[in-house]
DNA sequence: GGAAATGATGTAATCATTTACACGCTTGTG
DNA sequence: CACAAGCGTGTAAATGATTACATCATTTCC
């Protein structure tokens, strides 16, 4: 069942066919009426390949994430999904982890599949040696590339993002305005966003005349970074000797390690330790007590992303770079 | 760039070059050599759309869901991206929500977009209203479907699944069997996998000798349910008078909103209430004590899902209905 | 040495659309 | 009344691959 044989039963031509099925305005009123009785009593669909042969577009936008099944990224991906498929745009999905190697395969992939644009999720997609960013230069030359949280200047790349450093600035002066001395910085990334946060924590030091002391600063490896490995290494500072009473993570799960190392030494939140997390995930409210955490408007980053490729793809002039500025969401592992 | 100026370069026709793309013998291996020099050296890229007209696929799953946000359905997401990329499937994403004409017009956009099969989390996707089902049954017709979590007898529509009715009995049976006398039972689905879980409970109070108290089956709507909103009912149901010494949820949030509940009431889990949760979810280690919950094999289910569906694809006959076991992961919140 | 088999390559049909262009008919205008 | 404009429609040329079939050269076998 194809334009011909629905053309033939019309008793029209291919052309009035595929006319009607695009709205285009010059078909009598009676013609489309009759040809659209045709396609609708003959359960008709027009084959995708074709139109996508002809027009140059199947209106497909790649999702690249390192892992759907992270809260976070699981979020991003339901709003850009949702916003996209509002626009008429369906989203091929592809999930790379976190190597080089396989980042650069998702993105050839998607570009063989002629998707119309591309969103990256993470700043991970972003090396740090920049000789390794020509997979992005490359693919950006067929295709419109945009960066969700990450930062990178190439033409054709487009960057909407949450101003991480002053988020954990204000998180980290929170903490000290409200008595904390010693503050506990957790952080499990080392690329563009993880700096970012890392010298928001040290710029709130300096505004508040503290020391840096290089102790407080806590690495967490990505395949080590449960609540339980965070507890446990947390559990291991205290033997050493390492004093503090307030932790400042760089994601909400490494905060709640923190939490359940609290409750294994014997340590009250917020008295003893208060906790701040970061994304503002739904599990904050899980947690007892509720976790204080920052909230980096990935809504509205990923509603921002959204138009952002469709002006591009209407040819529009849009803004390189986008910033979003985070808020910090108290609740009850914080002192008043 | 396309396929006709790469047969130009390479001094061959464009059946060769064809051939060269797509792995066949019939090209000798200097000829071989040449052409991929030329299509290496020259960036060119196939284009998908006049493949995908040729072999009548793009190589597509569509994936449907009711909430990429969800965490469970993320997790299946993220497992099926993965299994389906290693066998060269893209998957294209569908989140659809959760009334009937949404579903309806999400499996009508995959249709009409030729994907090879599709996938429909959560048994959410079948109506107890069987007239309401003819979506399925009309897609079918065109496209093999895979239901996760569901169970609907059609033509070309198979089922993966967990025996929930068995597992929530086993959960069930195991706090009868530790000592509770009366389980607060909480649910948030009707359909299907709700009715199915529903009926275990029951099966566990009947085996033991328990009569079933109404008063106990506790239901949450879909926008109901989060975990203060189960606080704050429990709290009102325990003002109510209505006591228990148990909770067994159909989903690990409502689990967690009763462990809120007994924070709130002062009770200690699982001294004095044990509660129960369901998916295994990663968060489940979140909290403290950390919560008891059936797993309900779901990689184990995505892994078959694409077994079955690569067999479907390749024409072999598949088994209509395969069901996994679930089993009760212990941990704090229950006695031993 | 000639027939048959094999192997590499090219020719051209096919896939199902979109769309530029052409054509004829009606209507409006000077 | 002739001519232009516009509208509805059809014809046919793209779009860029795959692949059945034909062709030709080479080897194999009797």
């Amino acid at each position: 069942m194809n334009i011909y044989d629905i053309s033939k039963r019309a008793g029209v031509s291919i052309a009035t066919v595929s006319r009607v099925l695009n709205d285009s305005p010059h078909v009598s009123p009676a013609t489309r009426q009759r040809v659209m009785a045709v396609i609708n009593d003959s359960g008709y669909v027009p084959n995708a390949f074709a139109r996508g042969l002809g027009l140059n577009t199947m209106k497909t936008i790649g999702l690249l994430c390192p892992d759907a099944s992270d809260t976070y990224q699981s979020q991003a991906l339901a709003y850009l999904e949702n916003a996209f498929r509002s626009r008429n745009y369906d989203c091929v999905l592809s999930c790379t982890g976190k190597t080089l190697e396989a980042r650069t395969t998702g993105v050839e992939q998607l570009k063989s599949r002629h998707v119309d644009g591309m969103v990256l999720m993470g700043s991970s997609f972003i090396e740090n040696n920049d000789k390794d960013n020509d997979y992005i230069r490359q693919a950006a030359k067929s295709v419109p590339l945009i960066l969700l949280n990450g930062s990178f200047a190439c033409e054709r790349v487009y960057c909407v993002l949450c101003d991480d450093q002053r988020a954990t600035m204000e998180a980290a002066q929170h903490l000290l305005d409200t008595g904390c001395k010693r503050i506990l910085y957790l952080y499990h990334s080392k690329n563009y966003s993880g700096r970012k946060k890392l010298a928001g924590y040290r710029a709130a030091l300096k505004n508040r005349g503290v020391e840096l002391d290089d102790e407080l600063l806590c690495y967490f490896d990505q395949d080590k970074m449960s609540v339980l490995d965070v507890r446990d290494h947390l559990l291991e500072m205290e033997k050493k000797g390492v004093s503090f009473d307030a932790v400042l993570a760089s994601e909400d799960s490494l905060a709640i390690g923190a939490m359940k190392y609290a409750r294994a030494a014997g340590k009250r939140i917020p008295e003893d330790m208060s906790v701040v997390g970061y994304n503002n995930s739904s599990f904050c409210l899980f947690t007892e007590p509720e976790l204080t955490s920052v909230d980096n408007k990935l809504k509205a980053i990923c509603d921002h992303i959204v138009e952002t490729m469709m002006g591009v793809l209407e040819g529009k002039e849009m803004p390189q770079k986008t910033v979003f500025t985070g808020e910090v969401v108290l609740r009850q592992s914080t002192r008043k």
